[in-house]
DNA sequence: ATGCTACCTGAACTTTTAGGTCAATATGCG
DNA sequence: CGCATATTGACCTAAAAGTTCAGGTAGCAT
């Protein structure tokens, strides 16, 4: 799924046009069409504060639209910081042990 | 250990004045002031850009130094971007369980 | 066909803000 | 003192974030 895809199905399931989202943001209906169709000129997403207010107009999960936008929300970049070796240690796992602690980590 | 304390440190054991070390990342005296006080007018912390270089001018450790300046390193990024959701529960968890978690992590 | 409404897109433009510089000012010290 | 080193605040500037505009598509009701 990528950013602009999960925009579209928010406001979709909104029963928005994207002059609606346009106006409840404060931007252009341009600027809507092109984030939702990954068209921002240099290539990526848009702004930390485009997705705050984003996924609170849209009351949707900020953390899941950051993601989605390849940020790392602040919450998680704190744990990060309490604990880098941890997660400096999980990053370098390889697909297979990842697997494994998802698993382990699920079933509690 | 703040950021710029680690950039003192690091600069102090090569022996380096501010000078030298303006010199050699091709920045202003000024700015090393203000990043080894924490004093960048804009609140944080120098670029990535900035960090990079200075990781390898220093032969420090860029990820250390990602991390101490609030960064996510590319490396860890690229991982969470795979598995968000691993990511995130494990960022929620409490202080025991991420305790739990790194010794069975360690141990194997 | 015409005329809506909604949407897409590229190029060029403006605004805002991150990332610096510069010049003056302090501080330590032989 | 006199020099090297370090600190600060006011300013500057390049790049990011967003706008505007012009033109184009597609569907659908009249």
């Amino acid at each position: 799924m990528q950013f602009g895809e999960r925009v579209r199905v928010l406001r979709v399931q909104q029963a928005m046009t994207q002059q609606d989202l346009a106006d409840c943001m404060g931007v252009s209906v341009s600027y809507i069409s092109k984030v939702e169709n990954g068209k921002l000129h240099f290539g990526d997403y848009p702004s930390e504060k485009f997705i705050h207010k984003l996924a609170s107009e849209m009351k949707a999960d900020e953390d899941e639209l950051l993601l989605l936008a390849d940020k790392v929300p602040a919450s998680m970049r704190r744990r990060i910081r309490q604990r880098p070796d941890l997660f400096r240690r999980i990053a370098r796992m390889d697909k297979q042990a990842l697997d494994a602690l998802e698993a382990s980590i699920v079933k509690g």
